[in-house]
DNA sequence: TCTGTTACTAACAGGCTTGTGAATAATCTA
DNA sequence: TAGATTATTCACAAGCCTGTTAGTAACAGA
């Protein structure tokens, strides 16, 4: 049948982005099919290429949504010339990240495949990071000793920061299944903070 | 033609194995082409199948050979009744990380794509993983006080561990051309080392 | 009520990808 | 030296995936 009578696309495309969200954050780009995604959301995969042209403007909206919350947040913290101190970058991202997990996992084929395919989409959240790396830089007076670099400091910061995010079975088994309960994000997040505290 | 004078199978096996690791470490699984495998190591894409059936069977070798030498690691450093310290089984899958980086890529699409294709090959490490946790949780007198759960302090580590050799492109501005250099080696590996200081 | 537009489906086309099979040349063995 | 074996290529089959196109039902405006 064509257009039920309750038809609203702003719904169905919002139906179908979600369900495109998941599909990329679960397989990849590559590992992903667009009849996956049509039947994730209870369309046929015609349907997609009108909202959306092709694979790749679709997954390019995918990504320009969830790294637009990002920016937001960014924005948000250094509106009145406030300055964005890594604290609270990488709090305030923890917190995005487990209200948006398909983010750190989309990120993470990102990172994966190491080419710049949505590095403007990303391009926020690493002008952020460059950001927060130059307080990191002049505000720890440790930066000479050794191991101390503040290059690494960050990266290592970031590592810790996404890796709890990964689906990988040895993480999933080590947390079991209370993971990404309430009690599971305080924990993390107390951890997190404590990091802080020793590295910067 | 066929059968050149010097045909050596064990050397063109070596040889695909090779190019398919390279380019499973690349791309992920769906996103290498088998003709992309056959042209990078200089023959037909027929020749895969000849040599590995298909294309899961080829991964599963590549993944099987990468893992192997990180089970072969484990077990020389807990020969002789040697405990598997948390501190050498960092250091050392550094040490291993560094000298084949397509290991930590290949391992960071599986992270990525949660599903346990390569579970069986993974089994060692994570094995030495949780030995390495056990001692960490029996070793560890801060267990108790918040953000130090050793967990936590693990799966942080795993991060830091493995995040820099990801290919993403603000790590690559952030540490620049001479990335990969022996210098750059030293550097980070004393960054490892101080943060286990810092956290076991 | 008629006509045009919009949301949507069904079917299909074309291209790409994996895998197969026949052919072939070099080497090994009898 | 003849026949078998092995490593390799080439060409093709079959299926899968993306994207297109024609058609259709509901609704909107005149």
């Amino acid at each position: 049948m064509a257009r039920p009578k309750d038809a609203d696309p702003e719904q169905t495309r919002a139906t179908i982005l979600d369900a495109a969200e998941d599909e990329f954050a679960d397989r990849g780009f590559h590992g992903t099919r667009m009849v996956a995604i049509a039947k994730r959301a209870g369309v046929t995969h015609g349907l997609l290429h009108y909202y959306f042209d092709s694979k790749d403007r679709l997954y390019e909206q995918v990504v320009g949504r969830l790294f637009g919350r990002h920016r937001d947040l960014f924005e948000r913290l250094t509106c009145g010339g406030n300055s964005l101190t890594p604290r609270d970058l990488v709090l305030e991202s923890f917190d995005l990240f487990w209200a948006h997990p398909n983010q750190v996992r989309i990120m993470l084929w990102e990172m994966a495949s190491g080419d710049d395919r949505v590095e403007r989409s990303m391009k926020a959240f690493y002008d952020a990071m460059a950001i927060a790396l130059s307080t990191l830089t002049a505000d720890t007076p440790r930066t000479s000793e050794p191991g101390r670099d503040p290059r690494d400091v960050y990266v290592s910061i970031l590592g810790a920061l996404v890796v709890y995010f990964f689906r990988d079975p040895a993480i999933k088994q080590l947390f079991g299944a209370n993971r990404f309960s309430d009690e599971d994000r305080k924990r993390r997040r107390a951890h997190m903070a404590a990091l802080l505290d020793l590295l910067l």
